[in-house]
Parts: structure tokens; sequence; C-alpha cells
DNA sequence: GTGAAAGCGCTAACAC
DNA sequence: GTGTTAGCGCTTTCAC
């Protein structure tokens, strides 16, 4: 079934020299220089004329490093067992997460694309054998996008040995020292807030799901409530409400909302339209993360813009230092979000 | 830097058996029933004492598979070397391609996952050295998304020693034996031909770009060319029209005209709002591919659906075959595409 | 500048 | 059921 490989050794006897030699020459380029030119060049030839190819597993093998980073992405470390159910496909294929992952995808490919480090997406880089998965050899790090800060997950963070970033999560949450990618909620969400009380809003409620997704969520809120006040909004923690408790959030109490994220926003739209409730004359809309899912609503959702491209480029370079040993004290980045907007603001009617 | 690893040895050891047997009793699952309970049980024991992990990169060299499966992305095999430039993470952010991209590589990922394959992403897995980067022993197969059928691609093909599978590619393009999955681009065209055609609509011109992205582009033009005149529309070749051309696209000498894909669609929305041109009333307009990308637009478009994630999940599950020779005579899969009525298209005003 | 020896961790093939 | 032998292809170490 296979063409026999051409091996290392195979190119050294042709060119009269030892495997060692080969290898300088081939692939190890600090120390092809202590090579004679002209045996390098027979040894080239040699190469060619023989076909060779480098064997990268047996490279990764040897050297014990594989130069490619791996992704989990999911809504905790229980998404890959998933998969084939499948967590992982509705959320790739949903507008919302979906879109926002491939912008940071994205900004991990470039990244690490730059650094020489090819991605890897794998079912089995969790699930019941974490621990041992995550730390298998099949990667040189790793970039966690989206987790949970459980317990359990904590823990299987603490045992795994392989260098980790974290994307949109805090360290802290999982009681570890680990490099940390994250952007400015806090900021993000005083974009929001600002921009609704300048549009004259006064009397404004957070829109949030019964079960966050992930600590985000949470720290969303939180910023929410920190600095209403500030902007001169009367709220308290009644003024946070489940999406499903259509009752309170089309009551007329609100003349805006400011959701958690932007799928939040796309599941109230239809809610008001099939109540009369007019977007944004009754009611204006403030969605999280700006990914072009905001463009296909109907108004189109005005939305925090979270620094996708520039989180995954980052986390990865914070990798690729963690993997070189370069990094004493895990650093956490935070981002300034911007804000994109759209349609479903406007100053309130009433 | 490393906490050295635990080997199959050590394990061996404190359980009192050969390495061999607890690789059976780990690893091998279909030698596994071939040793006693007892023993077995041992084994998991000193291997969980022990903290023993997998190493996944000596197994890979060992077996010479890495049950991964490599994904070439992009328009022509140059895009790789591109990568930091960077026409792939263009590609990726853009939402015409990115979004089809997403889908398809849902299905791949799907297809992967569901046979226990991983996903890998690598910059060098084309470039200048393409032939010996795609059969370097990195991954056990290839699937070959939207490429060019140059010269120079098929001769690369022709030398890959590791399966492909082509997905919007035929292999007759590149004159050589090769699986593929391929949207039916006839059968698709007709559709969208044909909902015009039962609009009303008689004078209908087909707009492509002057430099195709690919060979699909030109199939999908030759098969608006077969299929017009059966839908009594009177065309010919001076109605494939450059989509930088609006003095004829526009000169209302079309009611309708359908484009090679969604992006060229997108292209001309805003030159007919300049041009005062109404869509749908003045001109209907069909896309291909419709992607997200088509809800953003105003209006939204009218295109052909291509089955995107079936196409990822089939090229893999072919690809699966291949890899373990299974598969004879290499097929060639072909879906039928859908066809999503939105905003863009009704029938002629005049 | 070049090479010999050794071994990374695992598993195929075969013997017992 | 279990163990022995051998070696995958490469690179590290150290000697020359």
């Amino acid at each position: 079934m296979f063409a026999l490989a051409v091996t290392l050794r195979d190119v050294a006897s042709r060119a009269g020299v030892s495997p060692i030699v080969v290898s300088r020459v081939l692939h190890n380029k600090a120390l092809s220089i202590r090579v004679a030119e002209a045996t390098a060049e027979r040894v080239r030839k040699a190469a060619q004329d023989l076909g060779y190819v480098k064997n990268v597993a047996a490279v990764n093998f040897r050297t014990r490093q594989t130069l490619t980073i791996g992704i989990l992405h999911g809504l905790g470390f229980d998404m890959p067992t998933a998969v084939g159910g499948s967590r992982y496909s509705e959320f790739m294929l949903e507008g919302i997460i979906g879109g926002s992952f491939r912008i940071l995808l994205n900004g991990i490919i470039i990244g690490a694309f730059h650094h020489g480090y090819s991605i890897i997406l794998c079912p089995k880089l969790l699930g019941q054998t974490a621990e041992e998965a995550m730390s298998d050899g099949r990667c040189d790090g790793l970039v966690l996008y989206n987790t949970d800060h459980t317990e359990a997950n904590a823990e299987i963070l603490r045992k795994c040995t392989v260098p980790i970033v974290l994307v949109h999560s805090r360290a802290s949450y999982f009681d570890c020292k680990l490099p940390s990618v994250i952007c400015d909620n806090h900021q993000g969400i005083g974009l929001a807030v600002e921009h609704l009380a300048k549009l004259g809003h006064r009397r404004v409620g957070f829109v949030k799901e019964a079960r966050p997704l992930n600590a985000e969520m949470s720290e969303r809120e939180d910023a929410f409530f920190a600095q209403a006040h500030a902007f001169g909004l009367n709220v308290d923690r009644s003024d946070s409400i489940d999406r499903q408790d259509f009752d309170t959030i089309f009551s007329r109490r609100y003349t805006a909302v400011i959701t958690s994220h932007d799928g939040v926003a796309g599941f109230l739209i239809p809610a008001a339209e099939a109540r009369g409730i007019r977007i944004p004359e009754d009611l204006s809309i403030v969605g999280f993360d700006s990914t072009s899912y905001c463009n296909e609503l109907r108004p189109t959702l005005t939305s925090v813009r979270q620094p996708l491209q520039v989180l995954g480029e980052h986390a990865v370079d914070l990798l690729v230092q963690s993997i070189r040993g370069e990094l004493t004290d895990p650093p956490q980045l935070t981002f300034p979000c911007g804000f994109d907007v759209r349609e479903s603001t406007s100053p309130p009617a009433h």
C-alpha cells in the first residue's frame, strides 16, 4: 500500500555521507552552515534525485514538538464528546457563535502561520480522558475558547502539562495561572450604556439567558449595573431580565434593553414584532459581539464589537511565547471593544 | 523543561508485565480481548497510578498514520504562501467565501470527527515545496477546496502520494483520477433560469468576474447558455457580461441577471443603487451560493443554494474510504442545489 | 567539517 | 495469554 519512503539514510548513501550530514543540510538550518558547501550541494542533489521527503511524524516524535497548536472551541469541556450529536456543529452553523468563531479562528490562523505553527482540531482533545488527550503530544500548546469556569474544568486545566492560553476567560476563574486574552466587557458595556443615555434613554434593562453561556455573560451583566448610575440610569437587580420574560421586556417599562450577546437580541426581535412592539421606536435593543449576524437581523442590530481577530492573534502570540518558555509571569491581556451603531437603536419615542 | 514522561515501559514494570501487554490493554482495543482480565486490570491500575499518557507522536510515527486530515483552502495552490499577506485571511474574513467555507468546514469537521479523524490547517502544506509537504506524513489525507485547474496544480496533484478528495473541482480538470464532490452547477443554474422565466423575464444576462475565481464559475456560465433557450430566453455569448461593465448591465436591456456567485451580486447592488436602478423592480438579481451574506444585502439576495455541509461530510467519507484503500474507482459525487427566493427578484416591471 | 553510537516511545511479527 | 526481538526515521551527543 505504501510506496517505500526514501529516508535520510538513502540520501546519505547516495551522496556518500552520513545521515547526520543530510539532516543538517536538509532540516537543521542552524547547523547547516557547518557543512562544506560542496557537500551540501551533493546532498541536495541526491535528495532531489531520490525524491526525498522529510517524515514529519518522525521529526515530531524525535524532537518532542509538533509545531502545532490545538484549538478547543466550545461551551465547556463537554463539547467534543457531544460531537456527532452535536453541539459543536450546531454552534459552528449558527450565525451567532459561528460568525464570531470564524473571525477569532482567522486571527488564530494568522498568528499561528506567522509563527510557523499549524492548527489542529481534534475530536478527542477532550472528553472522558481530557487530562490525557490534552497532554499527549499531538500539539505543543492549546488555545481555549469560550469555556465554563466550573471546578471540574479548573481541575483539568491544572493537570494539563501543555501550555495553554485562554480566550474569553480569565485565569482567575479557574484559580490558576494561565495567560489569557479577553475583551474589556466592562468598557464595552459602558459604550452601550453611554450610547443609550446620550440618545435620551432613562429606563434601560439588561436581558440575558437564564443559563449564561459562560462567565463573560455575567461579567457583562455586572458591568451594566456597575455603570448604569454613572450615566443617569436608575436601575437595580430587578432590571436584569430573563430573555423568556416577554411580559417584562415588552411591558413598556423600558425604552431600551442591552442584551448579553447578539443571540439574545436576535431572539427578542421577532418576539417584539409578534407583539406589535416597534424596534427601535418602542424599544431600542443593543447586542454584544457585532458579528455579521447583526446585519442579517431586521432591523440591523446596534452592537458592541469585540476585537475578535486581534484576540486570536494575541492569543497565539502569548501561546508561542509560553511554549518557548519566555513567559515568566502569565499576563492577562485585555482589549477594548468598539461600538457599531445600526438600526435597532434610536431616541425613545416616549 | 519537560516533566519526564511516563512510558509504556514504566507502566509495564510496575504491573509486572511486558510493554506490549500494556500497549494491548491501553491502546489496541482489537487485541485487548486477548489479555486476561486480571492482567488488564492490573495494567490499568498501574497506568492510573503513574499518570501514564499515551505519546501520540510516537504512535503516529510507528504506525505511519496520524488519523489527521489536512484541509487545503484557497484560490489555487499559491494561497498558503500568501498567508501573512494574506489572501487566506482576507477570504476567511470576507462574508462571501468565509461564509461558505464555514459551512463546508462544519461538514468536514462532522465527517472527520465521526470517523475519529482530526483536522489540521498548516501554513506549509503547500507553497514552494508542495509535493513534499503534501506527502510528508503529517496527515493521512487531504481535502482540497476550491482550486484552480492549472497545469502546475495538476502536476502537483499527480505527484502527491497522500489520498486526496476534491471539493468543488472535478478530477477531469486536473487530468487525473481522484475522488471528488461537487454541487450540480448545471442543475443549480437551471433553477435560477427557471425561476426568472416563470416570473416572466425574457431578457436575462449572466454577470461574472473578468478573472473567474475557479472552474466552477465557467461551469455556471456554460450552464446558463446551455439552458436559457429551453426556458424561452433568447441569449447569446454577448449576454455574458463582466461585472465592471455597468453600462451594459444597467442599460435596461436586461430585466434580470444571474451572477456567477453571491459576491458578484453583492458588488452590483450598491452600483445599481448609485445609478437609481431599483432592485428588483428595474432589475432582478440572482446569486449563487446562498450563504448568510445574502441576508446581509439590501435587498436580500435570491440565490442558488449549494449543499455545502453535505459536500463537506461526503468529501471526508470518500477520503476515509480512500485512505483505507476501499476506493477502487474514484467516484465523482454530484449533489443537487436548492434555491432560496429572497427579495432581489420579482416579475419584470416592463 | 564529519561521523558513530544511541535512543526517542511505541508496535508488528513472531515465538512461546 | 504473554514475551522477545527488532526497528520505524530521525536527531542528540560527543568523538574525531
